[in-house]
DNA sequence: CCTGAAACCTGTCTGC
DNA sequence: TGCAGACAGGTTTCAG
């Protein structure tokens, strides 16, 4: 499900209400639960992880990437989605827990945060140093530090398809296949371009391109496709994913389908070059 | 270093 | 109706 745009929705709401439920912060916890054993990725040694919850409270809610971080100091509880997690917060008792729920924060006041996550790929960690958890990931698109400065001196002489590099986390933090699809029809490359092949012109735009799909994303909550979203609207803004064999909005031609870097690749042969 | 395939999982949809 | 196979918003690991 989330990239992005949905990641940074679900903070959001996390932190003022909204999609996920009420607002998580300044809450204090009473429990915590976990229902399959591989979600966590990762605990600090010497911390017995679900007896440590108890008597903390939420300080903050962030985002790095596709990472959310709950700030419960000393340490951060982070969450990432992978294909098919979601969180809700509820009141404790909202009834039987759901098929697929895999992590939960009881709260003292009787509020709950639940992690479901159909897929099982979804992980969460629990660590005072964020930060070696993030060492490898790559500049946030959405920061001021990403400009066509940035691009250009970071592209190099890089050989692999343009579509594949947006999709590395540790070139771009954030970006998936939805969005670079959207990304790619807007700033009119064909996503198998080699990335040392941008002219310079296209370098100049591509920056300010990746912000303004991802803003109108986060502007529509992000999207919400199949069962394993709720809430977004940029689904109705899609210009080429999910659109294969559909007039190109632009010029008509239908919309092609192909694997790119093993991904399902969207865009229009007429105006992406 | 880069590229592609496979693995991790469950659910849905399509075609025979 | 049943069933096999393909496919899905992501990332890691391993072979070449």
């Amino acid at each position: 499900m989330p990239e992005l745009p949905e990641v940074e929705t679900i903070v959001r709401s996390l932190k003022q209400g909204g999609i996920t439920g009420e607002s998580i912060l300044n809450r204090q916890i009473h429990a915590a639960d976990l229902f399959w054993d591989r979600t966590l990725a990762f605990s600090d040694p010497g911390t017995d992880f679900l007896a440590w919850f108890s008597g903390k409270s939420v300080d903050g809610v962030s985002r790095r990437g596709k990472y959310i971080v709950i700030s419960i100091p000393p340490k951060s509880l982070i969450i990432h989605l992978r294909m098919s997690g979601d969180i809700r917060v509820e009141t404790d008792d909202a009834g039987t827990l759901q098929k697929h729920d895999r992590f939960l924060l009881r709260f003292a006041d009787g509020l709950r945060m639940v992690f479901n996550d159909t897929r099982k790929f979804g992980r969460i960690w629990l660590t005072a140093t964020p930060e070696t958890l993030f060492a490898a990931l790559g500049i946030e698109p959405l920061s001021e530090a990403f400009n066509a400065e940035w691009l250009r001196t970071n592209l190099g002489a890089r050989k692999t398809a343009i579509k594949a590099l947006l999709l590395n986390q540790s070139f771009i933090a954030g970006l998936g296949n939805i969005y670079t699809d959207e990304i790619l029809f807007q700033a009119g490359i064909l996503p198998t371009r080699k990335a040392f092949t941008l002219r310079s012109d296209e370098i100049e735009r591509l920056p300010e391109i990746i912000k303004s799909v991802l803003q109108t994303g986060i502007k529509n909550n992000g999207a919400s496709i199949d069962w394993v979203y709720r809430g977004g609207n940029f689904q109705n803004h899609f210009q080429v994913y999910q659109r294969a064999g559909a007039p190109c909005y632009r010029c008509g031609t239908p919309i092609v389908k192909d694997v790119v870097g093993q991904r399902g690749t969207h865009y229009c042969p007429y105006c992406q070059h």
